[in-house]
DNA sequence: CCACCATGATGTTGCGCATTATCGAACCGG
DNA sequence: CCGGTTCGATAATGCGCAACATCATGGTGG
């Protein structure tokens, strides 16, 4: 008993039935009837019950395409969303990005395909731009492409970035106030007394790393700290040396800060295997959340609120696509939430 | 020098600057000239230079209204899709949904605006049917609506289901073989000397269940194990009480199988409480697996396959719309891994 | 009895694309 | 020089819906 696959049924079917105009029935459906537009609640009634009856539903395709909108948001990253090792990287931003899509009414695509050949991806594909597909875009990652991004401004695509860029032009951005976090952390750190801080910073630049250095400079200034011989530069991936950190030691160091909570991690290891007790002795501080469930003491560190920015990166990118007119760029910075954590006590050692 | 809101290219702006006609322009830009529809290179190279300079991207909405495909996967969950509890659930079926998909030029539609205002998910929400934007689409999650499920499937909408569903008539869906490793982890139990075996099935019922159910049912049957007085009907957020396990102990319990991993570590909790060594005098297993990031000993237990799942989906979906003819629906049934784990020991109770 | 207005609708158009059915020109053999 | 064939394209149509402009009817006041 199986017959051709069935059409969905239209609001023209649903017209024949109920003997009314397919544009009664758009304005039933849709509830459109006002002051100027009347459809009395006899005829409404009647059209609802053959649209039920019929298993009606609206194609929102036809009806984006009548409309305008999609209402669909985009999510690019410049890597794989769903990564392995990044997990805890991505994740709380989705998890914003998602409440605030389904709050505001719109779906999230994700693209995938736009990885080229090369293994790196990008937005411009043949010359394509897939991301059109989308009424606007949040872009997450951190390699972002400046040229595919001022390009796209240009093509007056609107997009929302997780994360600031130094692009040329205005663009809208959510960060976080990764300066002042790091303020308050050397501020925590001189309360506790100490005046000799090393300061691990990122190897490899970019955007945050040098908010972190231009609030750890300001905080140097304000508390008058002398860092010479203090500074190192490590690559993630590596951590310091044991070499290099006994050097720090030896230069009178204190307390330890490092961009990076596995260089923080990682510091502790070597200052345990020296036998320097943290916090006794020693105090290690990182510029960034460490991974959830990574065992040993909670770090003297700050909060990134990737939640909130997902969901103020969605609220702004909305804003922007439902107003008429052109709407400002802005520039949000949210705050971090201070972790004292255990790694950090009063100085001993008095200078 | 900001003009008005510019509109989005379309494919007939594009044949007046290249002097063709938008029928032209759309078989180039969908590559489908053939012998029987011929455009000289010359005319293609022309065309997407031109569509590459005003930045052209395919329309989805009207591609899909014209009937044509959109190269969208849809993703569809009956709960949150990136919930913060369910974190470790849904994330490996994700990095599997998007491997899939990425490899065979799909991008992901993750619907989250499906959202009723009773906080349940529903496909159809004042009768409006969202998922008709994507060309075919991945469903995943617990609470499964099988009236929807028939009625997409109904209207000829294309789905793969994570999950065994039992829906009347044909769907196709990725599963893992609980049954199978089920009845391996008994195997495990009984071959270290266990003739007692406790079962802590599922209060709340559901597919998976029923299999894990069947399995263990074949395996008491093979071993001919007497399970008098030692199966227990279990609520995940509870888990059992103590005096629940006592009397288990009572009854001469040498083992326990629980469903959930949540509950077999709670048991193990509750062993340590009464004094009972795991695995020296009492064995435990969980029949799924266990958070990756909990401290502890490691489960016996078995892995699932969650990322070959996610990406079993995407292909056997593709395939289905990638072809021309109706495919008949499949039902996969991938294997689980059994783990040892440091769980389970040697019966040392002579019976 | 007509002019006028409120009521309750309807006909038409177009969103951007894919598809179908054609069409003109060039070429080629006889 | 003409019928056929290949090559390279095109005009027209429709997908399902919303917006816009328009229209028939009946009652009411003058």
């Amino acid at each position: 008993m199986k017959d051709a696959p069935r059409r969905r049924p239209r609001q023209s079917d649903i017209a024949k039935l109920a003997g009314v105009s397919q544009t009664t029935v758009s304005i039933v459906i849709n509830g459109r009837h006002s002051d100027s537009i009347r459809i009395p609640p006899e005829t409404r009634r009647h059209v609802f019950e053959v649209a039920r009856s019929l298993g009606y539903t609206i194609d929102p395709v036809a009806r984006s395409l009548a409309g305008g909108m999609n209402h669909l948001i985009g999510v690019y990253t410049f890597e794989s969303l769903f990564p392995m090792d990044h997990h805890d990287f991505y994740y709380p931003f989705l998890v914003g990005i998602e409440a605030a899509a389904e709050a505001l009414g719109y779906d999230l695509l994700m693209f995938t395909s736009a990885t080229g050949s090369d293994g790196g991806r990008s937005i411009y594909r043949e010359g394509v731009n897939r991301l059109g597909l989308a009424d606007g875009c949040v872009m997450l990652g951190k390699e972002t492409n400046r040229d595919d991004l001022v390009r796209l401004r240009d093509e007056g695509f609107r997009f929302v970035l997780i994360g600031r860029r130094d692009v040329p032009g205005p663009v809208t951005y959510v960060t976080a106030d990764y300066a002042n976090a790091t303020g308050k952390v050397v501020d925590h750190l001189v309360g506790l007394g100490h005046e000799r801080i090393a300061y691990l910073t990122a190897a490899d630049p970019g955007e945050p790393s040098a908010d972190r250095d231009a609030g750890f400079l300001a905080a140097q200034t304000r508390h008058g700290l002398d860092t010479d011989g203090l500074v190192l530069s490590v690559r993630k991936e590596e951590g310091p040396s044991a070499e290099e950190v006994r050097r720090l030691l030896a230069a009178g160091a204190t307390a330890f800060i490092a961009h990076e909570s596995v260089v923080a991690l990682r510091l502790l290891d070597l200052l345990a295997g020296m036998g320097v007790d943290v916090p006794g002795e020693c105090s290690v501080a990182a510029l960034s959340d460490a991974p959830d469930a990574v065992p040993g003491p909670e770090l003297t560190c700050f909060r990134i609120p990737r939640r909130e920015m997902g969901m103020r990166a969605v609220e702004l990118l909305v804003q922007q696509l439902e107003s008429e007119e052109e709407v400002e760029p802005r520039a949000v910075e949210l705050p971090c939430t201070f972790v004292a954590g255990q790694t950090s006590g009063s100085n001993r050692k008095e200078s």
